[in-house]
DNA sequence: TCACGTCAAGCAGAT
DNA sequence: ATCTGCTTGACGTGA
């Protein structure tokens, strides 16, 4: 078991998610943004492997514009050392990564243009991972995405596009249960179809989910990852208390996250802390994690 | 230096 | 028809 937090670290004072307007696109600013984020990147997992955390989800900004049409600069190979450095950092400390695209990456959506950006911008997480040199365990996860009033035929049309995709893209994908729409249930009958892995989301799961125990649906989701594809992905967070139903905590709860340690460990698996304090509560995480077996290993 | 309107992109439910 | 939450910040203009 790793225990990671999202893209963002409040300690050391740096941003690997710095970007700039459209309107002040210029292939200088996109060189000096770039060459920050990707040297922020580092201090963060050097600070990250200090406090033992091994698994990090890197920021969607990493390279900003990097799908759009206004960006025509070859960053791959004009950044390819400092990636490599990373890459080579990442690879010493055995560190998890994975990526999420935000919520504008729909790849089932039935608008021809919609799908071409977002089967750019996925090309473009790829062309991130690849660049690190990472193996098939660094992944992209993505909601199945909307349902357009016909949850069936739109899940058939994830496994169409899905299908389309580059086979690099392919095999770097893992699909997420969402808060609203696309359940673990849902995301099982896609994998079946599809072979993609299930990531299993537990705040998610306890808003919008098909009467499954917590213990149950991520014994599902865990049996869809294969060897290549590393140990599952869990991501994690709890529900803020005395705020509207959904919100994320601003820090780790203990007893529930000792509660779901506790629940669920007859399966090992890699956890995102998607909390709001980032690395304090992977602090935390860590410290109480000690005592458990999967830890260890 | 600071305040604050706005930022590439989508969906669905609420107002 | 327009606004809001997702992830929440921070860019950058105008004073």
């Amino acid at each position: 078991m790793k225990i990671g937090y999202p893209c963002i670290n409040r300690t050391i004072g740096c941003t690997a998610d710095r970007t700039f307007r459209l309107k002040s696109y210029s292939e200088s600013r996109l060189i000096e943004t770039v060459e920050n984020n990707l040297d922020c990147l580092l201090q963060i997992l050097e600070f990250n492997v200090k406090y033992n955390i091994f698994f990090f989800r890197i920021t969607s900004d990493l390279v900003p514009f990097a799908s759009h049409p206004i960006n025509r600069f070859d960053w791959i190979n004009h950044f390819q050392n400092l990636f490599e450095n990373v890459g080579s950092f990442i690879h010493k400390h055995n560190i998890r990564i994975s990526m999420h695209p935000d919520q504008f990456i729909v790849i089932n959506s039935p608008d021809e243009g919609i799908w071409e950006r977002s089967r750019a911008e996925l090309v473009y997480h790829t062309q991130v991972l690849d660049a690190l040199e990472l193996d098939s365990t660094a992944r992209i996860q993505l909601h199945v995405g909307g349902v357009y009033g016909n949850k069936p035929a739109s899940m058939e049309r994830f496994a169409l596009r899905f299908s389309q995709l580059p086979a690099s893209v392919q095999s770097r994908l893992v699909i997420e249960n969402d808060d609203r729409l696309f359940t673990v249930a849902d995301c099982l009958n896609v994998s079946t179809i599809t072979g993609i892995p299930v990531l299993f989301d537990t705040f998610h799961h306890s808003v919008n989910n098909s009467g499954e125990t917590v213990e149950q649906a991520i014994a599902l989701c865990a049996e869809t990852w294969t060897m290549k594809d590393g140990l599952p992905m869990v991501d994690y967070s709890s529900q803020a208390p005395g705020e509207r139903k959904g919100n994320h905590a601003e820090s780790l709860d203990p007893d529930h996250y000792s509660t779901f340690l506790k629940n669920t460990q007859s399966i090992d698996f890699d956890i995102m802390l998607e909390i709001k304090d980032k690395e304090a509560s992977a602090l935390k995480a860590v410290s109480l994690s000690k005592s458990d077996i999967r830890f260890l290993n």
